[in-house]
RNA sequence: GGGCCAUUAGCUCAGGUUGGUUAGAGCGCACCCCUGAUAAGGGUGAGGUCUGUGGUUCGACUCCACAAUGGCCCA
């Protein structure tokens, strides 16, 4: 063995072989800090900004998220998603200015806040208290902006934007004063969502429905002697065994505390109705009318009765007719409603205008009283009569049932679960009210309409969401703006305590707003009428000064709905914005707030373009809950995974749709992350010694080299443009291709042999080498709107005099102008491509790569092309001679055979060995580099 | 209960603008090669009734209807 070491001296030295500081192990979660704060200190983000400041700037306006809390995989995939957007069109040499913003004021943050101080809320001054959750809130904000800022995002952090700034503060009041103005604005009496427990009316959005048992009562509304002469003419005149007989209406309810309420029976226009002669299990008879379809299930649920159908109508026919109430003083009217349903039930429902949107719409179609006995706490007021002083969700159910059980009037109660509306942040159940609210009406000057149009003007990703939109604004009610609460921005009315009338003027919001800029909008609560009211200031009905100013806040979906008029409207912050990009469930929130505020006080949408995201779910595709165990918190996958990983899983899903995390999907990420990394890895390594100078021009770059050029460009180009359309996974599944298919498996594989064994300076390295350069910066600046992190490490392994001074890879283009390819190339790669196939998976049989000699013959023009490639063809498939013939067939064909030669010892082709005496065991080539050494 | 969306190999996704030969890729897996990208690299292979059921058609994963499962929004 020693003699034979010495007989073949080891050549490696003597290769150039790859050399870096790019570590192929990522270390993500240790590392990922610290470039965060070079980022900071070198002021990556402003820099480039700063040098792309010429043009229009890009702006990807920011949907604030809620200062209430940790941050979950939703978050990391909404603002990730941003920032890769943000610095594709950074890269691609736009102002992209990403100000971030925070949702602040709010009923969530006030419940926590009381939460955490434990107290309730009527027991604090209302100025302690906003001071209270404005502390809460920016604690919240500071630990989501560190988790943001980790998630590798660029932005302006230091100057977000905030709900509860005075400044924003002025902006949502003047907007009010801007609707107020062109007549939007009304106070209208409301069948709102009212939560007892909070005590404020809640938007839809601020519901939430779960399963609720409640008891299922019918109920007998018994009909006088005129009342039972004018049901039974109804009948047609066919009634003829009535006798005298009481005549009732069965009416249902799920909800026996509104029957107070209670001034109407609906009937479903179009079902049919009977009259019916009913025995009960006591004996007693009587005739009782509901609907036909619900016979048996009533027979079923009062247990020993018969029933015997005597005469029919449709609904319709019933309408008009009139009846008493079971216990009230008052008649109630027979009503028609389509929405009266017949699967469960009598087809008779109980109408309280006060207590229900649909019996509100009903009520006021019908001319009935909106009679509400409820108050703010959801006690029965004196107007109930004997139930005055009980709780519509704690006692009056069970008492009003025991009444009507003792009045004779209750035909049966039983349990029925059914989903019900809850308050979102309490999840106790909430009632219907009519209360006095502020809206905001959408079909004055013609908003829906203008809206529903302009919803065409504006491209959508993906195109389902132009549909969804319209759908949504046209089946909108009016938004109901006023909460009773706290902790938020009031709303600028007064009351006139001569007249009554309730002022929301123009001037006063307008003096009101600047008052706020200046003070902040505490000074509602602190400061009386006369100093919030602009000088001289009287109620435009009266006269009188005597003005009372209201308690009410504005929802907050209209405040977070004004940040483009907060944020947008500047030079370096243009409005409309150009981009909006969040979760699906933002058609019915922030997109649609924010166009509604846009079109009635801009007259254009405030966005160009809308992307929607799906969901993140498990990767069973459920969604995830802390309770169901299957949640992700984002700090916890950065620590476990690293961001770039993260933020690689991002461009790795289908983000339109709804996305799968777990272990698994993750680490099968990971896998991927390694390829991206390593290739640049490797092309970096190879690069130790290149300098810009060394740079061959395109004409004279070998064959090879050239058609690398010219693919790689290729998928530059369909990397930015693909980015510039939002389509990530394009980008995605285009690069891990390239690099695997492309780079690692061919052309970096070819490029070996030419890399190590020709002399450093030799023009062919340098070919090579240029086109290395060139593949590198071009990976790493498609790679950086995603993989911010390693990129950014790649780009700090350059060796400094061949990044000439470039500091960050954020400074590269997303896309180098270069000229146009060679006609043909990429058919060529991919002839050459598949020859090269053809010779791995020919090696296991035939022997190693370099052991063979291939003979390809082609059709005339192919082979001309082949042979154009020189020795670069042979080069590419890896073997040590190849020669190309000329046929007459079409296609190509390919054979391979033995070498006649030896292995050389450094270059390991075989080859005629020997020509220097001095280096018996190397070819001709490789002796001429070892004599220059 | 209604609207919208999704459902293609173990996982993540392509695909077919006009339905037409053996439905593709990456990762994982199994086996093999290399050891001068080495906590790397290369090759080969096994995995799919394209969620289900009907329908239209000479022919459907692709069109239509219904259903199931999951998601978002609403009631």
């Amino acid at each position: 063995m020693a003699t034979e070491a010495t007989k073949r001296p080891d050549y490696r030295g003597t290769l150039n072989l790859p050399q870096t500081e790019f570590p192929m192990k990522a270390n993500l979660p240790q590392r990922e800090p610290a470039r965060i704060a070079w980022w900071a200190e070198h002021r990556i983000y402003q820099r480039r900004l700063e040098s792309n400041g010429e043009g229009r700037p890009w702006i990807l306006h920011d949907g604030p998220p809620y200062a209430n809390g940790g941050l979950h995989m939703g978050h990391f995939l909404n603002k990730v998603l941003k920032d890769i957007f943000v610095k594709v069109n950074l890269l691609d040499g736009r102002a992209s200015r990403f100000v971030p913003g925070w949702d602040m004021h709010g009923l969530p943050i006030e419940m926590e806040t009381l939460k955490h101080l434990g107290v309730h809320f009527r027991s604090v001054p209302p100025a302690e208290l906003r001071e209270k959750c404005r502390e809460r809130a920016l604690y919240w904000l500071d630990i989501q902006r560190d988790l943001f800022m980790r998630m590798g995002c660029f932005g302006l952090w230091e100057a977000p934007y905030r709900t509860i700034d005075p400044s924003f503060e002025g902006t949502i009041v003047d907007a009010l004063a801007d609707l107020a103005q062109q007549g939007y604005l009304y106070k209208g009496l409301r069948s709102t969502y009212w939560c007892p427990t909070d005590e404020t009316a809640l938007a839809d959005a601020e519901i939430e429905y779960r399963d609720h048992v409640s008891p299922s009562v019918y109920v007998r509304f018994p009909a006088d002697a005129a009342q039972r002469g004018d049901l039974l003419s109804r009948f047609d005149g066919q009634v003829s065994e009535a006798g005298d007989l009481p005549l009732a209406v069965m009416c249902w309810t799920t909800t026996p505390w509104s029957l107070p309420g209670t001034v109407g029976v609906a009937f479903n226009p179009e079902a049919e109705y009977g009259l019916f002669r009913f025995r009960h299990a006591a004996g007693g008879e009587d005739l009782l009318i509901f609907a036909t379809a619900l016979l048996e299930s009533v027979l079923a649920r009062v247990p020993g009765t018969t029933a015997q159908t005597l005469a029919t109508t449709t609904g319709a026919h019933l309408v008009g007719g009139e009846v008493h109430h079971p216990f009230m003083e008052f008649m109630v009217r027979l009503v028609d409603a389509p929405y009266v349903e017949l699967e469960t039930g009598t087809g008779a429902v109980t109408t309280a205008p006060g207590h229900g949107p649909e019996d509100f719409e009903t009520g006021v179609r019908c001319g009935l009283p909106i009679v509400t006995p409820v108050n703010e706490r959801g006690d029965f007021t004196a107007e109930a009569g004997i139930f005055h002083g009980l709780n519509v969700l704690r006692d009056a159910n069970a008492k009003i049932v025991e009444h009507l059980r003792a009045n004779g009037t209750l035909y049966c109660s039983v349990d029925y679960s059914h989903s019900y509306a809850h308050c979102w942040r309490c999840h106790n159940p909430v009632i219907f009210r009519a209360t006095s609210q502020w809206f905001m009406a959408l079909d004055v000057n013609h908003l829906r309409r203008r809206t529903t149009e302009q919803v065409a003007d504006v491209r959508w990703h993906p195109a389902w969401g132009e549909e969804r939109m319209r759908l949504m604004i046209e089946n909108h009610p009016d938004w109901c703006l006023s909460r009773q609460r706290t902790w938020g921005t009031p709303i600028p009315a007064f009351d006139c305590q001569e007249c009554g009338a309730e002022i929301l003027d123009p001037r006063v919001a307008r003096h009101v707003a600047a008052l706020f800029r200046e003070h902040g909008a505490t000074i509602w609560w602190t400061w009386d009428a006369p100093r919030l009211l602009p000088a001289e200031f009287c109620c435009p009905q009266c006269g009188s000064a005597k003005l009372k100013k209201e308690m009410n806040i504005v929802d907050i979906w209209f405040e977070s709905g004004v940040t483009h008029l907060a944020v947008l409207g500047s030079e370096q912050m243009p409005w409309p914005a150009d981009v909006y990009l969040e979760g699906s469930d933002q058609y019915r929130g922030w997109f649609r707030s924010n166009l509604l505020t846009s079109m009635a006080i801009k007259g254009t949408p405030p966005y160009r373009e809308v992307v929607s995201t799906g969901w993140v779910v498990d990767p069973e595709g459920r969604a995830m809950h802390k309770s169901a165990g299957n949640y992700i918190a984002a700090d916890d996958a950065m620590n476990t995974y690293g961001a770039d990983v993260m933020r690689l899983w991002i461009a790795s899903v289908d983000y339109e749709a709804d996305v799968r995390v777990g272990a698994s999907i993750l680490a099968n990420v990971g896998e991927v992350y390694r390829n991206l990394r390593n290739r640049v890895r490797f092309i970096l390594g190879n690069l130790f010694d290149f300098l810009p100078q060394q740079t061959v021009p395109a004409d004279r770059l070998h064959p090879i080299d050239r058609l690398a050029l010219a693919v790689t460009d290729a998928l530059a180009e369909r990397c930015a443009r693909a980015y510039r359309e939002f389509r990530l996974h394009d980008v995605y599944l285009a690069l891990s291709n390239f690099v695997n298919d492309d780079l690692s498996a061919f052309y970096l594989d070819a490029l070996k042999d030419r890399l190590y064994s020709s002399a450093a300076g030799a023009t062919g390295r340098r070919s090579a080498q240029s086109v290395l350069w060139h593949i590198a910066k071009t990976l790493m600046a498609l790679y950086a709107p995603v993989l911010s992190f390693s990129a950014e490490e790649a780009w700090q392994s350059v060796p400094p005099s061949l990044r000439e001074g470039v500091d960050s890879v954020f400074f590269l283009k997303l896309e180098e102008p270069h000229e146009a390819s060679p006609e043909g190339a990429a058919a060529v790669w991919s002839l050459v491509k598949g020859l090269r196939a053809q010779v791995k998976a020919q090696t296991a049989v035939e022997g190693r790569d370099f052991e063979l000699r291939a003979l390809v013959s082609a059709d005339a023009a192919t082979a001309a092309t082949l042979e154009g490639l020189g020795d670069d063809l042979r080069e590419a498939l890896v073997v040590s001679a190849c020669d190309v013939t000329a046929g007459s067939e079409n296609g190509v064909s390919m054979e391979l055979a033995r070498t006649d030669g030896e292995k050389c010892a450094r270059c390991w082709k075989y080859l005629a060995l020997g020509a220097d005496p001095a280096h018996p065991f190397v070819c001709g080539p490789c002796a001429e580099v070892v004599r220059s050494l």
